[in-house]
DNA sequence: CCCTTCTATGAATCGTGCT
DNA sequence: CAGCACGATTCATAGAAGG
């Protein structure tokens, strides 16, 4: 598969598949994996689990239309072994003792951790991200309201990386102004992520969606190396890249 | 084995085994399954996990002494099995569409979320409780500063239980004054917990341990069924519950 | 400019009813 | 009857609109 490649000051974005990527990243250069693949969640059959994303993770009845993504169609054992697929690749390009970390669901918490497993990583934790209570209510029980991160380390955590004690748990809330993909994570929780990687170092981020991550690590002073897989939410991203390192300048 | 049964005016609390308990206990007559198991976590060797729990829990030097307690011994393959059996069992004391809710940590919370489901319980999510900044620091990486409801119903999830929609995330710090267990949860969390079980309803705990659901129970106008293993323990849970309720009238 | 009011929305789920 | 499409539903909050 083709891929395009587009260089800023701080970094490099491709537009492709993430497998078609990975061969293009020199090995041991990344300090810091920060990423969200679509989860391949929602609905307890498989008939809903496929429905089109934008249909199945929002209301029906919403106003604001987003461009739809791929990539979430797959039943759990698959997701296990794609995700592990690409895990296994990407901790190649990892620095020994960092850290990889991907977002998930409550659903698919399990299989995530075991796929990071799978994929060579040592699983570290589980670090909850609390949405607040913009998320959708569920009458008679606890609201789904938080997503998680699973995150381990490429061999033993280096405690020299010039990063100190991270916190164990972000309490975050979705603005609409700050998210332009149907599954995009607030600005200022990714900046507060970002923080795992060293200063200047190299955050990757293999499912860059509106690019958020690239953006939060310019706003913090580190470099970035990313791709996704849709030319629409490509061109959203490197704008968004393109302004942010406009700001700095 | 013998059960000692110990009645209050808002619930019954027994001295004894799980499931020498749980065989004591009317069907269909709980709202709420609200419990917090020996975990047998920490460690990722089995010899660092069969240590003693007041030792494995603790840092080395910590002033305040706990009694130790028993059950914390097992790998995951016999914990998962063991939470199967007594989850089963339970299940069978619980109304339908009633809701079951018990505490994990991240090392045991996949583990945890099969045993729900092979209880027979229908999972239905994950929710965090944020311990805030009084965990313990990780050099490099993220603290473990959360601990995990698995929570599932009986059947469908009944909507009409005079429950409404419960928030999905809890942010509590552990008070010493309030911690008379290692794993003690505060008496402020487990307050807002038990909102699960409807106004007057009977809320189970079947590892009371310093009888803090209990408490909660009783403060929050609701009845309680539960047991504990530990003599010791179990005379420090009836304490609490007695002055509860003396409190209370 | 500040305060109040109002409306739209959320990494869904469930039941109904049609094909 | 299995499979699938579709709309009703929940409420705290963000953000816009209005005064």
């Amino acid at each position: 598969m083709t891929v395009v490649r587009r260089d800023f000051e701080l970094g490099t974005l491709f537009l492709g598949d993430v497998l078609d990527v990975l061969g293009l990243v020199r090995e041991s250069s990344v300090d810091l994996v920060l990423t969200d693949p679509p989860y391949s969640s929602g609905g307890s059959t498989i008939e809903t689990r496929q429905r089109c994303p934008v249909e199945k993770y929002q209301n029906t009845g919403t106003k604001k239309p987003y461009p739809s993504f791929s990539g979430d169609h797959l039943d759990q054992r698959s997701y296990v072994n794609w995700c592990v697929e690409w895990g296994s690749r990407s901790r190649l390009l990892l620095k020994s003792g960092a850290v990889h970390a991907q977002f998930t669901d409550w659903r698919q918490l399990p299989a995530t951790v075991d796929a990071v497993q799978r994929a060579g990583l040592h699983w570290r934790g589980i670090v909850p991200w609390d949405k607040t209570e913009t998320a959708r209510p569920t009458v008679g029980g606890f609201r789904a309201q938080a997503e998680y991160l699973v995150w381990g380390s490429n061999g033993p955590l280096s405690r020299s990386r010039g990063v100190g004690c991270l916190p164990g748990a972000f309490r975050e809330p979705v603005r609409r102004s700050d998210k332009l993909h149907v599954t995009g994570k607030p600005t200022a929780l990714m900046v507060r992520l970002v923080a795992a990687c060293p200063p200047n170092g190299v955050v990757a981020d293999w499912f860059a969606g509106s690019g958020t991550t690239a953006v939060a690590a310019v706003v913090t002073g580190r470099r970035f190396i990313g791709c996704e897989v849709s030319q629409e939410y490509f061109e959203i991203a490197c704008k968004r890249i393109h302004e942010a390192e406009a700001r700095l300048a």
